[in-house]
DNA sequence: TGCAAAATTAATGTCAGACAATTAAAGTTT
DNA sequence: AAACTTTAATTGTCTGACATTAATTTTGCA
């Protein structure tokens, strides 16, 4: 099972751990009303700025939810695909960028989820999806576009890709992957050369999504993440030279 | 950008998006100390306890972790991909069950994310990698296993082949997928023939695994996935039907 | 009676100050 | 030099108070 150790031995973070397994296990549902602050510090035998630690925890990973007032207290928290997804891009970005994963390892990991997405997403995407990548694209193709902005516009265009398939799971799953890439694009400058083969590729994809033709659409993202690898590739090498070049 | 909105108009939740963004925008690195409470609760001109409590908010999504003593205190913390795992499991699992995903959505989303891990698996799987799903079959295997033990044994299988693909990015992932579906696994009832059909299929995929054959392993996936979305359409229309008798 | 305003109440949010526990470092003794 | 003691800094916890919020009840008046 999947019962969090949390030997931590401060007392906030255990009962946090009691009401967190709580929740797992079902023994409280959904907009369940915990006993008050008062409540729990007597349950517990502990000061109520003991439980309210406790409680923020909670409110933390979105357990739960605080009310104010006469009928308020805190109430176990139906966790929405928005929330959760907001959580996992926050952790998956932090778990990049402090872990020195290669370029090569996040970008591996995340066109090979995406690839899962297209035969799905050309079977179902409706037109709002096409219609997103078809804004992404325009966006890109702006001659005038900052980096970071060519960036926010591929994470567009590949989340739409991936809303496409239609299934939240996926999309809540992918979100992570494909967010969490952007600041590590952030990291290549892009030649006009470049973005024109990048801006290429999405727009085989998105016209063989468009065609629901899930071959071609997996094909020009495997075409993508050779020629996004690559890039990445050149732009490292030429920046190690400089640096070797400095010394 | 990705600025937390965090609107709330408690202080804690303030002083905890602030000290977050200065995280996640790198103006806090890793193991860098914060100041001391009593300093941050000077800075913001708040009480010690409202620091605390943002806090702890913090060390709920292990964005900091705290130390007591002489040169304790409050650091950045580098997420390990271990925390990360287990974060993304609650969140997950709490997600598919609290806003009544149906199994066949989940269930897609879980095989096309393992699919798309099976040709990096069959490339790189080391030899613990087999034995890992040696053991999950083995213990599948086993004629007296209860239903969640079967459950648990399949998760560890999907695992070992998850983890052969080498990208710790992809473990990461799919730690979620996978293991979110256990207790929608668990709903349901195996009976000694449907055991036999699972086991099958993952003998099958492990030797494709085994053999470094990608195709092979990917299509034991797709029959495994459509046998287990069948197993469980029958069982949901015994247990529907059984509803109605009762009537 | 009916309804609006005011009081009540129960809850969370915040504060101030104290003490306990822990830990590293400095000082002291042998 | 090593072992012990003291000190200081910091987090962890407790207590009690007051502020704020919001539903409910009571009151006052038309």
């Amino acid at each position: 099972m999947n019962s969090t150790p949390e030997t931590a031995s401060d007392l906030s973070s255990h009962i946090a751990a009691n009401i967190r397994d709580a929740i797992i296990k079902g023994v409280l549902i959904v907009d369940e009303r915990l006993p008050s602050e008062a409540e729990l510090s007597a349950q517990f035998n502990v000061s109520r700025a003991t439980v309210r630690e406790a409680l923020k925890r909670l409110a933390a990973q979105s357990l739960i939810r605080t009310q104010r007032g006469a009928t308020g207290g805190a109430f176990v928290n139906r966790i929405s695909f928005e929330a959760a997804q907001e959580q996992q891009i926050t952790t998956s970005t932090l778990l990049l960028s402090m872990n020195d994963v290669s370029f090569e390892t996040a970008c591996e990991a995340r066109f090979a989820l995406e690839r899962a997405c297209a035969p799905l997403s050309a079977a179902r995407r409706q037109d709002h999806h096409l219609d997103a990548m078809e804004d992404a694209l325009a966006a890109q193709s702006a001659p005038d576009l900052s980096d970071a902005g060519f960036c926010a516009a591929d994470v567009a265009f590949h989340r739409a890709l991936v809303d496409g398939a239609c299934n939240p799971v996926l999309s809540y799953q992918l979100a992570g992957a494909v967010e969490a890439m952007q600041p590590l694009m952030n990291m290549i400058t892009f030649t006009a050369w470049s973005r024109d083969g990048i801006v290429a590729r999405h727009r085989d994809i998105a016209t063989a999504i468009a065609a629901r033709d899930a071959a071609t659409a997996a094909q020009g993202l495997t075409l993508l993440e050779e020629e996004t690898q690559a890039l990445a590739r050149t732009v490292f090498a030429r920046r190690s030279k400089q640096i070797d070049a400095a010394r």
